[in-house]
DNA sequence: TTCTATGCAAACGATTTGCAGGGAG
DNA sequence: CTCCCTGCAAATCGTTTGCATAGAA
């Protein structure tokens, strides 16, 4: 962890930025939990060991680090943006349940075969990590099923 | 056109909603530019025939004919929403192109496999149509790369 | 010392809401 | 005559920006 915020230090160096102690906060939280978080778990999480950062620091910085390369978003449905570390497997799909929000980590090549198409047929190219799929997980698909309303009945 | 104002009348009034002045003009509006329409272009287009209709108006209607299944949305990149009535064919799948934001129809089977594999070695039960995929057209790709700097050159 | 990054507060754009009155059925 | 829908204004949510200053190199 401590190697990532140093090889990032070097980054930023070469390119006559710093790093600060925001910056360190937002790599760690990011390190530490290899999820897909929002500004807004971010700024959380950073606050819990440094509540003087402010939240348009953590925005600046998560802006700074997708320069740096260091930093993927991803856009989820209903306007949500969800950043993460780049990983050294390189560029990933996801997809996002719409009921709990939870954000799912593909295979990169679930979609070739749908980029050729597009490219070929439809004349567009596909940059297939930059937004999330959008469906159910299978838990919440099994629950929506659970309550949804029975023909017939009351309700 | 005045068959789908009608058509929905009749759906509205089976649910003890009503027809009004604001919904007629969102109808016509969405059944008139068959296109993808963010909340705000519909509102430019109504103002044009009925500039007393709100804002908030528009917002409502396009929630209400949602709840109704006359519209859909599907959330493009960079927190966007866009528009359009729900077509004969059905659900169809949408494309971005993150340059210059227009929205292209793709065929429904285009994720079929793609949804196959993720409902079955995922465990994810896939939305296709809720969500735009990103990318760039042809006409954006080709601009984009000629104005790519081309490396040794100053800038 | 120099110049980048920060904290703060205010600005922002898109969308939502509470309320009292207007109008569809 | 009812009660849903509307216009209006203010609130809200996520994000961005201008400014003076703290602090990294």
């Amino acid at each position: 962890m401590q190697v990532v915020i140093d090889e990032v230090a070097d980054l930023l160096r070469s390119r006559g930025e710093r790093m600060t102690g925001p910056r360190r906060a937002v790599l760690t939280v990011l390190a530490e939990r290899g999820e897909h978080l929002s500004a807004d778990a971010v700024l959380d999480a950073v606050a819990r060991f440094d509540p003087s950062v402010h939240r348009a620091s953590v925005y600046r910085t998560l802006e700074a680090l997708s320069d740096l390369g260091v930093v993927q978003h991803v856009h989820v449905g209903h306007g949500g943006t969800a950043y993460h570390l780049v990983r050294d497997g390189g560029r990933h799909l996801h997809a996002q349940c719409r009921r709990c929000g939870a954000v799912h980590d593909l295979p990169t090549d679930l979609l070739d075969d749908v980029a050729d198409r597009l490219a070929r047929r439809h004349a567009f190219v596909l940059d297939a990590g930059h937004v999330a799929l959008s469906g159910m997980c299978r838990p919440c698909a099994k629950e929506a099923t659970a309550h949804r309303v029975h023909p017939g009945l009351p309700g």
